[in-house]
DNA sequence: TTCATGGCAATTGTCGACAATCGAGTGATG
DNA sequence: CATCACTCGATTGTCGACAATTGCCATGAA
């Protein structure tokens, strides 16, 4: 497992050595190759990644905006980490933000584009037949369907707002929590019929069908902790 | 013209160079004192605030995140400018969180946050029978109200979404198209219907009247658009 | 006149060094 | 034995200098 993709050193996009590492550092956090809640120095990552302060302060400043570290001045900088309180809060966010991209997206998604949603959904389905149980693919393969619908919403500001912030929180909380179980066949009927929705141009319905995918989700995430609570209540008495 | 505040040299919240800068910048930005679209240079500012480039370079950086300025590597960095798509986009945005914001307040907005709020709506009936012309309070007053229903969501993730990114740029708005133009009248109505609802613990009211209150907002401001943009066109003929 | 080309000044990117601050560990004291 | 002050090592904050890249402008040719 290579830790720098070769493609990035000579992508045309990344040439300064502050955004490859804020990249870097945001895969290593995503993927749990930094701990959550561990404590990160500029020292330490200077000598990891063989560049000097200046960049990667830079990098760790961007890092915090998108709430990936928390810094405290002084002091220094952790990785972040989920609380179920602040999970369920992100819940609550994606569910406003997303429930609207499906609406923009009903109105404004080309048909190109719901093919390629299509393509996705059949992707998911084979997938899906093959391994039954094997939940990783079916995890990536959930946000990508989420992240082409908010690509379809054209709007700039909620795509940026949710892909270059949000979903890195939730793939975080992914390895966070280890949340390997899932609902994959409702959320596989769930699924179907947004895109129903959005290609039928029903902007309410793709709208509420989202709500209720994300809250479902939630739910879903709500109850696995109050079961593991319980889990653990019974095991030490 | 001093460039620091003395008192900020001895406010404990803010004793880096960096963190003062950003905030001295977000403000300039803000207030239009730089303006939008136009470049920013690091031995500029550096200059005008009297600090070296490294913690300028880092307050930049969050600025960026913030979405406040727009860089290009290797080139430089302009305050942004917003367009008339990326207002409206900004609009569906808020759309999306402030109605979700409503509806959380609705369920736990303390009595005390309550009450605080309805003096706010005091307040602005009572600036609005004195002056009632003057915009600029009423504006500022509109900002607070939706500030406090935010944090009365108790949610951090969607307070920190709105307050420390979205309403920079609804202010920037502001002064970039001189909004002074509103609907007072109207407004004050809904914001009371608001804070009802919210008091009634109606959830679901909350955030319907919530989502209706952005998107007349929304549309007024389009229409305002349309109206200039047919106004020129008969200058031009 | 227009376009290509080369050099130049200015700006951005990066680095290493120094100063300021924090917190853990140590020892003294009640 | 607990508590407090202090010292010291490490980390963070800041700075100035150097390298790399860009855009502009002058010069010249078609």
């Amino acid at each position: 497992m290579n830790s720098v993709a070769p493609e990035q050193v000579t992508n045309p996009e990344v040439r300064t050595l502050a955004e490859r590492v804020f990249q870097q550092l945001q895969d290593a956090i995503v993927r749990g190759e930094l701990a959550p809640g561990s404590k990160i120095t500029e020292p330490g990552l200077s000598r990891t990644y063989g560049i000097s302060r200046g960049p990667l302060r830079e990098a760790m400043r961007r890092l915090e905006a998108h709430r990936l570290i928390q810094r405290v001045p002084h002091v220094g900088a952790r990785v972040v980490k989920l609380s179920m309180k602040e999970l369920l809060e992100l819940f609550d966010v994606r569910e406003a933000l997303e429930s609207m991209a499906a609406r923009l997206a009903a109105e404004h998604m080309t048909p190109k584009e719901i093919a390629g949603l299509r393509e996705v959904l059949a992707m998911h389905e084979r997938q899906a037949d093959l391994r039954r149980g094997e939940a990783y693919y079916q995890r990536e393969g959930d946000l990508d369907f989420h992240f082409r619908i908010v690509q379809g919403s054209h709007n700039k500001m909620l795509t940026g707002m949710l892909c270059d912030d949000l979903y890195y929180l939730v793939r975080l909380y992914r390895t966070q929590f280890s949340a390997s179980g899932t609902r994959p066949q409702r959320a596989f009927v769930e699924h179907h019929r947004i895109v129903d929705a959005i290609e039928a141009g029903d902007a309410e319905l793709a709208e509420l069908l989202m709500r209720r995918h994300v809250s479902a989700s939630r739910a879903n995430v709500a109850d696995r902790y109050a079961a593991t609570l319980k889990q653990e209540a019974e095991a030490t008495t």
